[in-house]
DNA sequence: TCTATAGATTTACACGCGTAAAAAAATTAT
DNA sequence: ATAATTTTTTTACGCGTGTAAATCTATAGA
């Protein structure tokens, strides 16, 4: 074996095969006849070469690489969105930019800019809502294309793929009052998700339409820490024996799973049979929701669509020419996990 | 305002700065005096300007990029200390660049790979173990700077910091049998994990010195849903009488995660207290153990630690000229979370 | 005031590949 | 076999910055 190739203008004459056909390759293999491409591919086997990433990018129009910012990657559900997105992305021959916002606008809008200097042909994009810096992100998704997912925010991006929350709690809500006392909601007072205030309309609209009585339990509590804010306002509501026998539904998992945590350390049952002191149920079916004591009613996003759908969107603006299409907008079904908690 | 300013060139000419003094600057901003990198700064404020990142890192003898590649970012406890690490690679003044694994080990290499076409500077790497194959890590490490964290493999990279697993087994062990029945140890037959052999070892060589015997609990299970792993083979054990009273000591926490729930199920009560069918303990301090039911007593990593060292080290590396510096490692203790469950 | 020196400027070339246009070659259709 | 079409080659320039060497300028110390 020969020593390194450096320059795509070497392998081409090592391969036999003239530089701007090795370029078109490398931007994309089907560009090139067969034979050539079995060539091509023989002598990248042969020489080990790729071609310089940053040479390659500095002159293309598009750049291959995809953008992928999610809210918080310590947050199991979104480092599970974005193990799919980014699959996905691979898939479709481009290169994922994972970024996580830490739950901060700041650190969301540093995001973006760090990838701005990148040139990314596009960006998967879940805003942190409420919290998100809208203008400077309208800002961005004006100068690259930009697919929103998990929670919307009005006016950004050519697109936006979530969850059909009406339906979903909708679904909850109407599973737990045939089986049992109709659900409280339980939620944070303000929440930082745009996904939250549509649970929470979505909930007294479907105790409404079962002629039901709606009961917001708002609790305090900021930040990301679900968990603890869910344990720690769980803690009170357990000493108060007006919830003794009720049901609850929270606003997501996390905050289920805080709550059930304290109901734990109460000494309450929480579950659906008969003796049990409280019925629990979430949303978004959290990876540890298996696994909670005990384990969690709750409903499952469909985010491989939720992906599927995204990503193919965003291959649609990448490639189309017109960049005049509608802003468009698809909410994906839940689905209701029967587990013990309710 | 006027247009926007697209090249360094231009830049030059309105800031009153030459071109190469600037290049100095985006490179390195102490290198320029001071009152010279002040008006560079109020300059790019005013213009909006930053270097195309493509035609920066072409020339560039060592980029400003730094891997970091974990095994699984689906586990908080990898994604708890990418964070870390990411926010000390930016206040290093370098990009991180975010890679996972995803369990499997084709995977890490072609993160190895991609990596190597972006010339970082230099790689954090947390290997997947026993799955690794160790010949391509030993290859990359040969090329670019590279510093394990977490799980070591011997003969890679020229630094590893991770946990000293015999210290903190052993204080927990220490713990365990001053508190009540001494521990058996929970663990995979198989693990993927360094870390896991080291513990196994560390936990017999605890028992013995405490003139205990040591009870091994090797369950069987396979890759990486452990809590999984740990729900189903605690199932079984919770069946078995034998271990009634008994103290489980879980080689990490996501398998007493699974163990927990599975003693949940079973009826068991886990806890310190007497009327307790059973005492768990886990290792990692895992983001959930908190809300686990009841609250895992653990051993928290300093991860913080581990975080700080390999960085510096990392840019120690990166600066130094001399690179035939030892392979340095450093392991660092850990500290006794005591909660609920033991 | 003079000198030593750190820092800035001028000049010039290099980096590796994208891309365009025209010519040549290979393939397919007639 | 010839014409029409697709694909490849040839040629040549451009991208925006890194970097080196020589020269010039500001700053500080004596």
């Amino acid at each position: 074996m020969g020593r390194k190739i450096k320059t795509m203008e070497e392998f081409a004459s090592l391969s036999g095969i003239s530089r701007p056909t090795l370029s078109k390759f490398f931007n994309d293999a089907q560009s090139v006849k067969k034979s050539t491409r079995l060539k091509i591919e023989q002598a990248i086997e042969k020489h080990d070469y790729r071609p310089n990433f940053y040479a390659m990018n500095q002159n293309r129009r598009k750049t291959k690489n995809i953008g992928l910012v999610v809210p918080n990657l310590t947050d199991p559900f979104f480092a599970g969105i974005a193990r799919k997105l980014e699959e996905l992305i691979v898939l479709s021959g481009y290169n994922p930019l994972l970024l996580s916002s830490h739950g901060g606008p700041e650190q969301e809008i540093a995001n973006l800019d760090s990838l701005r200097s990148i040139k990314p042909a596009g960006v998967l994009l879940a805003p942190l809502g409420r919290a998100s810096n809208v203008k400077k992100l309208k800002d961005f998704s004006a100068l690259v294309p930009t697919v929103l997912f998990d929670a919307n925010v009005e006016g950004v991006g050519e697109a936006f793929f979530g969850s059909d929350n009406h339906q979903s709690i909708g679904l909850m809500v109407d599973y737990l009052a045939r089986t049992g006392r109709p659900p409280k909601f339980f939620e944070m007072k303000d929440p930082i998700n745009p996904n939250a205030y549509k649970r929470r309309a979505a909930y007294i609209s479907a105790m409404e339409k079962l002629g039901l009585e709606p009961e917001l339990l708002q609790i305090k509590g900021d930040g990301w820490n679900f968990e603890e804010i869910g344990f720690a306002s769980g803690r009170q509501i357990m000493q108060d024996s007006k919830y003794r026998g009720a049901t609850i539904l929270c606003s997501n998992d996390r905050l289920a799973i805080g709550l059930l945590s304290a109901a734990y350390e109460s000494g309450l049952r929480v579950g659906h049979s008969a003796e049990c002191d409280l019925r629990v149920a979430g949303h978004d079916d959290h990876p540890f929701s298996r696994y909670t004591c005990p384990s969690l009613t709750t409903i499952a996003q469909d985010y491989d669509a939720i992906g599927e759908r995204s990503v193919s969107e965003m291959l649609k603006i990448i490639d189309g020419a017109n960049g005049i299409a509608e802003r468009s907008e698809e909410l994906f079904e839940g689905r209701l996990v029967m587990r013990s908690s309710a």
